[in-house]
RNA sequence: GCUGGAAUCGUCUAGUGGCAAUGACAAGAGACUGUAAAUCUCUCGCCUUCGGGCUUCGUAGGUUCGAGUCCUACUUCCAGCA
């Protein structure tokens, strides 16, 4: 069973650790998005010194290429990344609702790469397989997203996850004592709550997916911050509150990880942040600014006064703007320094004042600031 | 000096009698939430009440209902010959 402690609590709101294999992840924490095995424009030293305590990597993806077998080879995706510390791997639902020319049925969803045209087929038992030989210490359930208005289709989604979930948890008893057989390290799996914006559908999805032999929860198929509150309070009111609980792919605007830590979220990914900064969007205080904008030509102020990132240490929104301007890669790592720096340091201040009972104020101060019309 | 060729939006470019005129780059702005994303979208002669109006293809004339496109002269540039 994964290690979850909790020290203390506010409402739904909590603040513990993760402890893996690999060592343990400071909740609430935002997990950097290495979909390939890496964050994209960064080493893993960056992420490191930026504050990063985890990563998340794609199944789909990485069975794609390099392959388990060859993630198995180097010993699992922390020894190939060179990435020591806590891993979380996604299952690759999030690829049938995003790739095209997916044919989904009940045992699971085709695939046809745009690049090569080969076929592809992923299952609940075949992602489990995957994600036991990408050695990631904690797997999501592979999951059924839908993104509509109709509810019908919204349920019918949420029950083939439900199904998919049973299959899910049976494989990975069965892949949990093989590894333990071979006396190798323990990994986890944490089911995904559907149910879109319906809250009765996200209710009885919580039900299902709390009763389950599971380590933890991922809460997917989120798509809109509007009445997210309120959907992860219907939710996390129903988990049980000893398991940790992942948002899925939700953290690109500083309001959703404030209204998900306020609402029971212990970890969220995102591939917001670097890829806005790949775009020259970077964030500051006062909302986010683009670097290629003219006005930063003669801007010789750091991209935040105040940021203890290598970015804002070092250089200027003017040599920015001209790395950008003048497509150097170097623009698209130091801006991703810069934001993946931003969300984790939100996060890491979130925990903080979580735990100091100062969270309120810190909520209210950020937000007022950063949605602020005055701007920068 | 002679003979050929060429001049189109910041740059390069399409255009061979019929709609301010192609494409690329540059420039300006916007989007991006479990990464098919180093991506995508929009604007890019001037004005506009968004209906349209006005002025444009080196310069000046001409032919034509109509000219970036044909003719004449001039200017500049390129190539070859001297």
């Amino acid at each position: 069973m994964l290690k979850f402690e909790i020290s203390k609590k506010e409402g739904l709101a909590r603040v513990g650790k993760i402890i893996t294999p690999h060592g343990e992840i400071k909740t609430p924490a935002f997990v950097g998005a290495a979909t390939k095995g890496t964050v994209k424009a960064l080493t893993m030293k960056e992420m490191r010194e930026l504050g990063s305590q985890a990563i998340l990597a794609n199944t789909y993806h990485l069975l794609l290429a390099p392959g388990v077998e060859l993630l198995r080879q180097a010993g699992g995706l922390s020894n190939f990344s060179n990435f020591p510390f806590p891993t979380f791997s996604d299952s690759g639902g999030f690829q049938i609702f995003s790739l095209p020319d997916v044919k989904i049925t009940e045992e699971g969803a085709k695939f046809r790469s745009v690049l090569n045209g080969d076929k592809f087929e992923m299952t609940p038992e075949s992602s489990m397989r995957a994600q036991w030989g990408i050695g990631a210490d904690i797997h999501m359930a592979f999951d059924h997203l839908a993104k509509s208005e109709d509810k019908g289709e919204m349920r019918k989604a949420m029950e083939r996850t439900h199904r998919w979930l049973e299959r899910c948890v049976l494989e990975n008893k069965k892949l949990r004592e093989e590894a333990a057989n071979r006396g190798e390290n323990e990994q986890f799996l944490y089911a995904v709550v559907q149910g879109g914006t319906f809250l009765d559908l996200r209710r009885e999805s919580a039900e299902f997916c709390a009763k389950q032999e599971v380590d933890g929860f991922g809460i997917g198929g989120v798509f809109v911050a509007d009445g997210m509150g309120e959907m992860l309070e219907t939710v996390d009111s129903i988990l049980p509150e000893g398991k940790p609980r992942h948002l899925l792919g939700m953290g690109q605007e500083p309001r959703d990880l404030f209204i998900g830590a306020e609402f029971g979220i212990d970890t969220f990914d995102c591939v917001g942040p670097t890829r806005m900064a790949r775009n020259g969007s970077l964030y500051t205080l006062d909302g986010r600014i683009n670097i290629k904008n003219a006005k930063f030509k003669e801007d010789f102020s750091p991209v935040l006064e105040g940021c203890d990132c290598e970015c804002c240490k070092n250089h200027t929104r003017a040599y920015l703007h001209h790395l950008f301007k003048a497509d150097e890669i170097t623009a698209k790592v130091l801006a991703s320094i810069h934001n993946e720096h931003f969300v984790v340091s939100t996060v890491d201040k979130i925990r903080e004042t979580l735990q100091s009972g100062e969270f309120q104020g810190y909520k209210q101060e950020f937000l007022g600031r950063y949605y602020s019309d005055s701007g920068v």
